[in-house]
DNA sequence: TAGATTGTTAATCGATTAACAATC
DNA sequence: TAGATTGTTAATCGATTAACAATC
């Protein structure tokens, strides 16, 4: 499976489609084809259809795709069959709010650890993890098999500690922090940048208002 | 300035230009080129030259681009200059993140409200700001002008908040609930779906593993 | 002026959509 | 079998990159 060349556009895709088809089979829903998807998802069928064809025939001619099997399939895609472990370096209210997130656990993402400079917060407990001090974590991680860190601080020490963390075998990053940062290669970052998403929403309100008093000139 | 002509792609590396544009500010750069500022964000001069001039010309020939006259042009078109009322619905981990992320005020999103439905919450205070119950929401909206909604509940209750909030002239939502909204064609919804970037993150890994062994075999 | 670098047009590349033959 | 719908190829559309004339 070259799941290499698979450009980046279907793959922005693949978590809207897995949580299209779980919603469906809440629904009971059995079997669906790309054009009633289509309009459900507000895609074209012609998309859906060639999407999904990156990673295989998931449908079958004149039935449609059966929601069980292509949501476990995608499932498979995304790796959500198997449990990832992750600690949270930063212990501040983002850190905390994704430590106390329950959904990620059903996905298999589960919090083994959360780490923090900050002394004050050291032994606090969160679901069950309490949080330990940053020099703790090369030791915790000879012992732990860990394949994330969520990067939840300020943009001063991220990158820095992107790099103790890179330097101690963590392979993905997921950055909160407003910096873009320099790893190898091998290390995957995924990031959520909050301000720029604001900013976004902003030049759009902006734009809105321009376009509706331009109307009204 | 028919701003709305401009594609979704310029406008999601605009923050990144302007992130790029305050460091280098910072730093005390009074002039870049195209050329210097490539190399620093990792992206071609080329690109960068026409997704400015989607805006008009901000560079100068045989100069290359003022760094604080383009920090504050890019501002200002991202909407930066004006400052725009946020509410927070839901005061859980993620809310009371938000609530507390002091950076937003600076760029001039000030949270005037935070609101939740849980009695439990009701008069706690985070940074100046008492936590409402739901049913104070019209009320509050008549008397004050907010602009932006930040939705952060459970998926469970999200499709009828937004529905509320619209009914009660909310004009943008900044979506963190695991869904897609259904708002009129006026009302912008910037999504910010975590669950979804967590599993973009995992793919990746999968990847990367995936390949790593195939070059063992 | 000469050199540098933009603004902008043209060429290339990739992603989306349309069409249809294959097939259940 | 006939109807439906996929998988896949071809056509279109849009975004990125390259090139260069304009100009500071």
């Amino acid at each position: 499976m070259d799941q290499k060349s698979i450009s980046k556009a279907v793959i922005r895709r693949l978590p809207r489609y897995y949580r299209y088809l779980g919603e469906l089979m809440e629904e009971g829903v059995e079997r669906i084809s790309s054009n009633e998807l289509s309009e459900k998802m507000r895609v074209t069928a012609s998309q859906i259809r060639q999407d999904l064809n990156n990673f295989g025939g998931f449908g079958q001619q004149g039935y449609g795709y059966n929601v069980p099997y292509l949501y476990t399939e995608i499932g498979k895609i995304l790796g959500l069959d198997k449990t990832h472990h992750m600690i949270i370096i930063g212990a501040g209210n983002l850190g905390q709010a994704l430590a106390n997130y329950v959904k990620f656990e059903k996905r298999g993402f589960k919090i083994v650890g959360i780490f923090d400079v900050n002394p004050v917060l050291k032994g606090i407990s969160i679901r069950g993890n309490q949080i330990r001090m940053m020099d703790e974590l090369p030791e915790f991680l000879k012992e732990q098999e860990v394949q994330i860190a969520a990067l939840t601080l300020p943009k001063g020490n991220a990158a820095e500690t992107a790099d103790f963390l890179v330097q101690h075998g963590i392979k993905a990053i997921w950055n909160f922090a407003h910096l873009d940062l320099d790893v190898p290669e091998d290390v995957i970052v995924e990031n959520v940048h909050l301000s720029e998403s604001l900013m976004r929403l902003s030049y759009n309100l902006n734009c809105y208002v321009t376009e509706h008093q331009k109307n009204e000139d």
